[in-house]
RNA sequence: GGCGUGGUAGCCAAGUGGUUAGGCAGGGGUCUGCAAAACCUCGGACACCGGUUCGAAUCCGGUCCACGCCUCCA
């Protein structure tokens, strides 16, 4: 079965098709760093993260790049406040993105390119637009791009320009444009821009928003390229003049299929701060929540819903992740006693894999690649009670794990066991004594005792086992 | 006003004409000294009103509700 996606662009389900045979390039819209990035951001960055994996999965390799949009009105406003250099205010956001996609175990992309490192390449792309006619300089210099002159605008979002209502939002330096609908390539320096600014053609100013994700884009994956992908909200208008600009500029296709996630919401509403429901993902880290925990709760909805995102979600990832876990930590350990049992685990692997496959097949349908998983644990589990699984047939169903878990990153096949200390380990011992004595009461309190600390117990026919 | 999503059990979430989705929580059982884990089992559902059909959560019409975008939000 071929992998199908849903494109933006055609607003229907396709086959995916490569522009070169087994690879994939693909333009993700990485962050703004100005602040600790939020959950509702990296829900599309888990969606563009489970979209790498699933190609991978189905045999392509990709090549991913993603921005890092370090200069625009907010990094400017806030470095500004911040009494910093932009550059200084900005570096330490990229490494706390960095090191939070690593705690959600994001996979990373081959290329993370700044748009201050390519202001040239933006400058000469507004050139070309200029020289083709459809790029120019407003009555406040700052450069627009004439939508009038691009017939096919609004293909993406499937805006009909003529129907919209002009917004509220109009910025005080937007005033120089011909048509109201015309957006920035380049803005003139004004006060408010501080020190950060270039030399251009056109005087000292700065990149529009959308021009960086055309030039970097089409720099590293060149002028047609196959996936680019975001949330709905940058359908229009980001991704909309970016085709513009980019299909104005080369006169080719600019992408095949768009993907766009929807938006994550927090106990049924839109997440904000003012409504105190707004959270980073260190805030939740700081509330005890793990990456893994949370990267469940984000990646277990399909990524054109609005996803729901609760602290109920988050408890029920915990005890998901620990059944899983018991699953795997058993699994192990029978893996060590003969073998017994490969035909029942390669069937029951067999069955499961054909369903996660075809799930992911169909525009990443991660909650039946989900349900796949726990059928097998479910059947494993039943086997291992009837005394049907051990040696190869565990290891069979372990590797198994290992290769859904491209796919979920979620996982710890190989998970390392947490040493116990000795104070706990010298409780257990003395319960032991207990229990051969046949104390059980003596057995219990100490058993209270073990779990005060926070850690689990159970007697198993081969033993105590200790875990947190 | 335009464009677009969605409403499935206590909660999360698939399914788009007939055949168990799955998970969390809850009830009952097996196992266990008691637990834990695991397994078995049970209940509980398709927003509302019509229509089409042998048959509708699914298709059609209408209603209600929620949400997103409509110029720098993932």
């Amino acid at each position: 079965m071929p992998l199908k996606i849903y494109n933006s662009l055609t607003h229907s389900p396709e086959e995916f098709v490569p522009i070169q045979d087994g690879k994939v390039s693909m333009y993700t819209c990485g962050p703004t760093v100005y602040n600790y990035a939020h959950i509702g951001n990296f829900r599309a960055y888990i969606f563009e993260d489970l979209l790498r994996r699933t190609l991978k999965y189905c045999g392509y390799s990709v090549h991913q790049v993603m921005n890092l949009t370090d200069v625009d009105d907010k990094t400017i406003r806030d470095s500004i406040a911040a009494g910093l250099s932009l550059d200084t205010f900005t570096a330490k956001f990229k490494s706390s993105f960095f090191e939070d996609i690593e705690t959600l175990r994001i996979e990373k992309a081959e290329e993370y390119p700044a748009a201050t490192d390519h202001i040239s390449e933006m400058i000469a792309l507004i050139l070309t637009l200029i020289d083709k006619g459809v790029g120019y300089v407003g009555d406040d210099k700052s450069v627009y791009f004439a939508i009038n002159q691009f017939p096919n605008y609004g293909q993406l979002a499937n805006i009909d320009l003529n129907e919209q209502r002009p917004g509220e939002r109009v910025q005080a330096d937007e005033y120089g444009k011909e048509s109201v609908a015309d957006f920035a390539l380049w803005k003139h320096w004004n006060e408010d821009d501080g020190d950060v600014y270039w030399e251009s053609p056109w005087g000292r100013g700065r990149p529009g928003w959308h021009i960086e994700c055309s030039a970097m884009s089409m720099k590293y994956l060149g002028n047609h390229f196959d996936i680019h992908t975001g949330g709905i909200d940058n359908m229009f208008p980001h991704h909309e003049d970016e085709i513009a600009q980019s299909q104005a500029a080369t006169g080719e296709k600019f992408v095949n299929y768009w993907l766009h996630c929807g938006h994550l919401i927090v106990d049924g509403a839109k997440m904000s701060k003012s409504s105190g429901n707004f959270f980073t993902l260190r805030d939740l880290l700081d509330k005890g929540y793990t990456g893994r925990e949370i990267r469940w709760c984000l990646l277990a909805g399909h990524y054109r819903q609005q996803l729901n995102f609760t602290f109920d979600g988050l408890d029920a990832a915990r005890t998901v992740l620990q059944r899983i876990d018991d699953f795997l930590r058993r699994l192990r350990e029978l893996a060590n006693e003969p073998d017994n049992g490969l035909d029942r685990a390669k069937s029951i692997t067999a069955a499961s894999e054909s369903s996660f496959r075809e799930g992911l097949e169909d525009d990443l349908n991660i909650s039946l690649a989900i349900a796949a998983l726990f059928d097998c644990m479910r059947e494993t589990n039943k086997s291992i009670d009837n005394r049907e699984i051990s040696g190869d047939a565990a290891s069979c169903i372990l590797d198994y794990c290992r290769s859904l878990d491209v796919v979920f990153g979620l996982l710890d096949v190989d998970g390392a066991e947490t040493a116990v200390p000795r104070e706990i380990q010298d409780l257990v011992d003395e319960r032991l004594a207990a229990r051969t004595a046949r104390d059980f009461a003596r057995a219990d309190e100490l058993r209270d005792k073990i779990h005060a600390a926070g850690w689990r117990i159970e007697d198993t026919p081969k033993g105590t086992r200790v875990r947190i």
